[in-house]
DNA sequence: CGCCGCAGGCTTTTT
DNA sequence: GCCTGCGGCG
């Protein structure tokens, strides 16, 4: 059999992966090593050589993204097709499970995934049952405490009080919201996963059909993954299956919320004869920024240990650039990216990658004043948005009555004169009977106490929803959409009351009629008995829906580190590279989390293909203030043959009195290269002259050496402050 | 019910 | 400095 097709494109370390007999395997995958390519050629080698059945293989990310890749990759190396093949995310591929195996995960048929922002509202509701101050009991942390018990496997009676009143309190409130999300049929994204383990802990004729079935396991981003995750890994696997696990310890940026690298090594403990293999040829950067990187990452101890490596020369130097403010860092930035374009670059091979999403605005302002698209990763989900969700609300209301969170968000969304005492007196009856919502209005109206108006507009509402749903059934899901969406009167209401942004989010109402036309429920979802509505109802809850309506054309890319990982570009810039900004100053006094800010720093690096930029600022506005940080210590871990000072071709002749500024900062490393200015110094009181300002007189200066700002007394136009360096003046 | 003004807070994010 | 969320008022 010809198999070229599998082996051929792989070095010789990816091919020992790919081809390495059936067992455990831990594969250690630098960045740009090509994991990707190893885990989607195993799964061809398995099925192709081995002749395993795709039917017994299951492939685990962490993204829809990843998993998307994984599976197009795939359908192209398996030639005699992927039936059977489970590829999907963790939360994806519980949600199958639950929904396969509903009755015995105890839950009902219709249950929804409530998604973040529903938990938070939902346990806001809860606190405020239980008679607790909101202000002492935020509903955030509420839910970051209990996504954190349950990633850890913790029901409310598993976990210790320790005589500890707060957190008995804390435990109370998981104990009301387990039992209202359980009545209300929800499950939120941790829950997914608890459930899924805890049904084949408890389920052992379950247990054993998955094991028999999945014989073969991998998993993508093994250092992301946390407690439970893992749990469930090593659950399923048993005795008999085989692991295959791609991951990279120095990439392990997610530990703050539960992701514990520590996984890799107990890998290693808990399946016995597993191997190590490392991927560290790298295909995508210059041998300069892997310098970079390595030199960075080297700084960590207890890794598992990869260099990594490449045949491609060593390119350009990284430039470092220490700007005058942050204004001077953006403008800098801009700048570089119109040269790059201008030398035949595209907006879309350029990032601009910080620490902190409050970054973005100046980058963004800059940017919109040249006139240059950008796209900012990370902001709002497509089915995060307000519009969407008011309307999806009415369609969980229809598919699940008991749905309380849809139920709270759809009653008075529009409003319809069902205020806050009305939604009271049905919370608290709900609460004392044990009743959802719906089941409360029904109540209300077979005989409470509300007032004649009250039950009016609860009694339009409950029929709007009975007719809604009645009407569904002959209705294709686009049109039951659009029946939601003019029916309910949501179109009305934000045509009325969306100051400003009524055009967007009728935009996005009629791209979520869209939306719903071109979904197709996959053959899993029909195989696990979902309906068109509940199967596009978890695709909303599951899936960002990214890619949905907007057209992203050569744009800058702007990112947060975090969300680079995965991503690569041409010309990267790292910027905000200051002590307190990168590294957080949150994480300055633990040890563990500098470690984890440096391996972010090292994702960082590993982005770049060709060029790497590096920019900090020596003063900063931040949260309204004036900072004053030292460079990142990073900066001083990157060997000086690597990097390359960007100066200002002119330099103010008067020693600064400050002593933090980008030469001096390099000189205290020995990092200063390259001796004295060609451009002879300006001096208080010279004569200048500039391209468009005209001719002028040099009255003032701030800032430090090569990057102050200089006041210019110009004769035909007025006072300027320029900074030096690109003022681009020419002393008379 | 909705608008406005003020206070507090503030790293990172996917599902 | 900007956004969120809350409370008060019309």
């Amino acid at each position: 059999m010809d198999v070229s097709h599998l082996i051929d494109p792989l070095n010789p370390a990816q091919r020992e992966a790919v081809c390495a007999p059936t067992g455990h395997y831990l594969v250690l995958a630098g960045a740009g090593s090509g994991k990707t390519r190893v885990l989607t050629h195993r799964i061809g080698w398995l099925t192709e050589v081995e002749r395993v059945s795709p039917w017994s293989i299951l492939a685990v990310t962490f993204t829809n993204k990843a998993a998307g890749e994984m599976r197009h990759r795939a359908e192209q190396l398996m030639p005699s097709g992927t039936r059977g093949l489970w590829i999907g995310t963790f939360h994806g591929i519980a949600h199958r499970l639950l929904r396969q195996h509903w009755r015995e995960a105890g839950l009902p048929e219709t249950f929804q995934i409530l998604d973040a922002d529903d938990q938070t509202r939902l346990l806001k509701r809860i606190i405020n049952g239980l008679g607790l101050e909101e202000a002492r009991w935020p509903a955030r942390q509420a839910a970051a405490l209990i996504n954190g018990w349950k990633d850890e496997g913790k029901r409310p009676g598993a976990i210790p009080v320790d005589f500890n009143p707060a957190l008995k309190t804390q435990i109370d409130i998981y104990r009301n919201y387990e039992e209202h999300c359980q009545r209300s049929g929800l499950v939120d994204f941790a829950e997914l996963l608890l459930r899924a383990h805890e049904l084949w802990l408890n389920h052992d004729e379950l247990l054993k059909h998955y094991r028999e079935r999945f014989r073969h396991l991998l998993i993508d981003e093994f250092q992301d993954t946390n407690t439970l995750q893992y749990a469930w890994i090593r659950l399923l696997a048993g005795a008999t299956g085989q692991v295959f696990v791609v991951g990279d310890d120095d990439q392990a940026i997610y530990g703050w919320r539960g992701a514990k690298v520590e996984n890799v090594q107990q890998f290693l403990r808990d399946f016995p004869g597993a191997k190590t293999l490392r991927l560290e040829r790298n295909y995508r950067s210059t041998g300069n920024i892997l310098i970079a990187a390595n030199a960075v990452i080297a700084n960590n101890p207890g890794r598992l240990g990869k260099q990594l490596w490449t045949e491609s020369e060593l390119g350009e130097a990284l430039d470092l650039y220490a700007a005058y403010n942050e204004q001077d860092e953006a403008r800098f930035v801009i700048d570089r990216i119109k040269q790059a374009v201008r030398e035949g670059g595209r907006n879309d091979g350029c990032a601009i990658l910080y620490r902190s999403n409050a970054q973005s605005r100046l980058f963004e302002e800059a940017l919109m004043v040249e006139a240059i698209p950008y796209r900012v990763y990370g902001g709002l989900r497509f089915f995060d948005r307000m519009e969407i969700k008011d309307a999806l609300s009415y369609l969980r209301l229809c598919g699940n009555r008991h749905d309380d969170a849809a139920f709270e968000r759809a009653v008075n969304t529009p409003p319809r004169g069902i205020g806050e005492r009305t939604l009271d007196a049905l919370r608290s009856r709900g609460r004392d009977q044990k009743l959802s919502m719906w089941d409360a209005v029904q109540a209300e109206l077979a005989g409470g106490l509300l007032a004649a108006r009250a039950k009016a507009a609860l009694r339009a509402f409950a029929e709007l929803i009975e007719q809604l749903a009645r009407e569904h059934d002959a209705l294709t899901l686009a049109e039951q959409m659009a029946n939601v969406i003019e029916r309910s009167a949501l179109k009305a209401h934000y045509q009325a009351n969306a100051k400003g942004q009524a055009e967007s989010r009728l935009e996005n109402l009629d791209e979520l009629i869209n939306v719903a036309a071109r979904f197709e429920r996959s053959p899993e979802d029909r195989e696990a008995g979902l309906s068109e509505l509940a199967a596009f109802l978890a695709h909303a809850a599951l899936e960002a829906g990214d890619a949905e309506g907007e057209a992203w054309e050569d744009c800058v890319q702007l990112m947060t580190l975090h969300s680079a990982k995965g991503l690569e570009f041409p010309l990267v810039f790292l910027v905000g590279l200051e002590d307190g900004l990168f590294p957080s100053q949150k994480s300055l006094d633990e040890e563990g989390r500098l470690q984890e800010e440096r391996r972010l720093a090292y994702v960082g690096i590993t982005r770049a293909r060709q060029k790497l930029v590096l920019c900090y600022a020596e003063s900063r506005r931040w949260h309204g203030m004036d900072t004053f940080n030292r460079p990142s210590r990073f900066l001083s871990e990157m060997p000086n043959t690597v990097l390359q000072d960007v100066r200002p071709r002119v330099q103010v002749a008067r020693p600064s009195a400050f002593g933090r500024n980008a030469s001096s900062f390099l000189a205290e490393r020995g990092l200063l290269r390259g001796g004295v200015v060609e451009t002879p110094p300006i001096k208080l009181g010279a004569n200048v002259r500039h391209a468009s300002f005209g001719d002028g007189v040099v009255t003032d200066f701030e800032g430090a050496g090569a990057h102050a700002r200089v006041q210019i007394n110009f004769a035909n136009s007025g006072r300027k402050w320029l900074v030096l360096g690109f003022a681009q003046l020419t002393v008379l």
